[in-house]
This record gives C-alpha cells, sequence and structure tokens, in this order.
DNA sequence: ACATTATATACTGGTTTTTCTATATAGTGG
DNA sequence: CCACTATATAGAAAAACCAGTATATAATGT
C-alpha cells in the first residue's frame, strides 16, 4: 500500500480530520448518516445546549461536512459528501476489528470524570 | 452501510482525528508509512524546525499513533498501529477518487498566501 | 398584531494549541 | 574532558477553540 497523498490534499484532509476531531461533532456526523435532521433533533439526542448545537453545525457547513435544507422555520442538516461517510466507515471499521480483537492495542483514553488516563482495550 | 458508532470508541476516535488534523502532523505521519525515520530525517524532510518536530512527535507519541526506539543519539519514530495506517490508507482512496473525478465536490481551502478562500475540485 | 417555536448570531471568559526562543540532556569522537 | 551532534524540554506570547449567556431573526398559529 503506502500510498502517498498530495501536499495539496493534505490542507484539506487535515482541515476536515481537525474538524472531526471533536466528539460532540463527530457524534453528529454519525448521526447525520442515518439521514438529515433537524436542529432541535441533534440537540435532544446529544443533549447539547441549543448555540452550541448551532455553532457545532455552522462549523461543519463551513468546511464542507454538511450542507443543509430550509423548510420553514426547521433546517435539515445531511452530510455534504463522500468523503465523510467514508471517514465514517473507516472508523466503523477500526471499531469492529477492535471489538472482534482482531486488532489488540490500548489507547489511552481521558475520562471524562476525573481527567485521568485510563486503559480503554 | 451506516455502521454504528459507540460513544465508547468516539472518544478515542475524535481525539485520533484531532491529532492528525494538522497538516504537518498528518505529513509526518504519513511519511512514517514508508517505515521508521529519525527526528532530523522528519526535519528535513518537511523544513520544519527542530523543536517544532520533536513536539509534533511527542503529541503523536502521546496519543498513540506513533512509538519510537532509540539508538544512541537517533530517535526512530515509527507507526504505533492498525488504526492509523486504515485512516491514511482511507486519505489515499479518497484522494484517488477525487482525482479520477469519480467523486466531484469543491472543499474550500484557505489559502497559503493570501488567506483567503478559493477553489480546489 | 402577538405569542410561540426553531434557529442563528454576538459576545465573552476560559482553556488549549501552536510556534518560537532558549536551554538541557545525552551519546560520540577526539 | 571537550566539542559536536541529535534530540528533548521549558517557557512565553499569540492564535484558535469552546461553552456558556444573551439576543436577534424569521416563520407559524391565533
Amino acid at each position: 500500500m503506502a500510498a502517498t497523498i498530495s501536499t495539496e490534499f493534505i490542507q484539506t484532509a487535515a482541515r476536515i480530520l481537525k474538524t472531526l476531531g471533536h466528539p460532540d461533532r463527530l457524534k453528529i456526523v454519525e448521526f447525520l448518516e442515518h439521514g438529515e435532521r433537524t436542529v432541535g433533533q441533534i440537540q435532544r439526542e446529544f443533549d447539547l445546549l441549543q448555540p452550541v448545537t448551532s455553532q457545532h453545525l455552522k462549523v461543519l457547513y463551513e468546511r464542507d461536512i454538511v450542507t443543509f435544507r430550509q423548510e420553514g422555520t426547521r433546517y435539515y442538516y445531511s452530510l455534504a459528501n463522500n468523503f465523510i461517510i467514508k471517514i465514517l466507515d473507516c472508523m466503523a471499521e477500526v471499531q469492529e476489528k477492535l471489538d472482534s480483537g482482531e486488532w489488540d492495542f490500548d489507547f489511552g483514553v481521558v475520562d471524562q470524570e476525573t481527567g485521568e488516563e485510563r486503559i480503554h482495550s
């Protein structure tokens, strides 16, 4: 393998990855894989504040990760392109390999409560 | 598809993605896909300052993305796990689809020089 | 016109990241 | 022991990011 990624594309890719590198945004994007959702649906699903939800969606929109259509007072958001779907599939695949034990390594995960590192196989 | 990612794994995934979401770090990681490299080799390859290089590598190490072995005064860094390789492959695949025209969408890319948005097919 | 709902925007304080400069450590060859 | 090379670490200033509160906008139902 060891396919080479062009310098040009690196910039784009890094921006996308960085944006997805926030738990809430990653959750939202994964949620949208099931189909378009309104801000309210997303907000309630993950128990977020409304402005926080809107702001995440704004960032996601600015970086071409999601798109939306307006219908009356509702805004329906959805995934903007195949790249994102590809990344989500990649994540799912990795998780599967970890769960199945096919891959076996420990990631240090920061504990929500204590902020200390703990182990997650 | 629409495979579901567990809340548990989201945390881990987001942390990895965020860390790779820096152009220099993404470049470094991709460089390491070709095999282990010393700090100096990486530094020269991308024309980075030595401390910056070390710091990126430190971050990558702390987040289980790279590992290293010391030999004399040299530190040889290499990729730490399959997850990372998988993501790199995913990136390469996406780039290929974009290049081939199979996928067709525009990403707004911030121009290095002007800081303004321009279009990149 | 008014109240209500859905969402966006503005602002702000606090934290994290990034990049630099400077310095420390540790191995190597003379 | 000294100079040199390779790398790590410390510290500080600037920039980016994040979560929250408050407010604005705009559509809808009465």
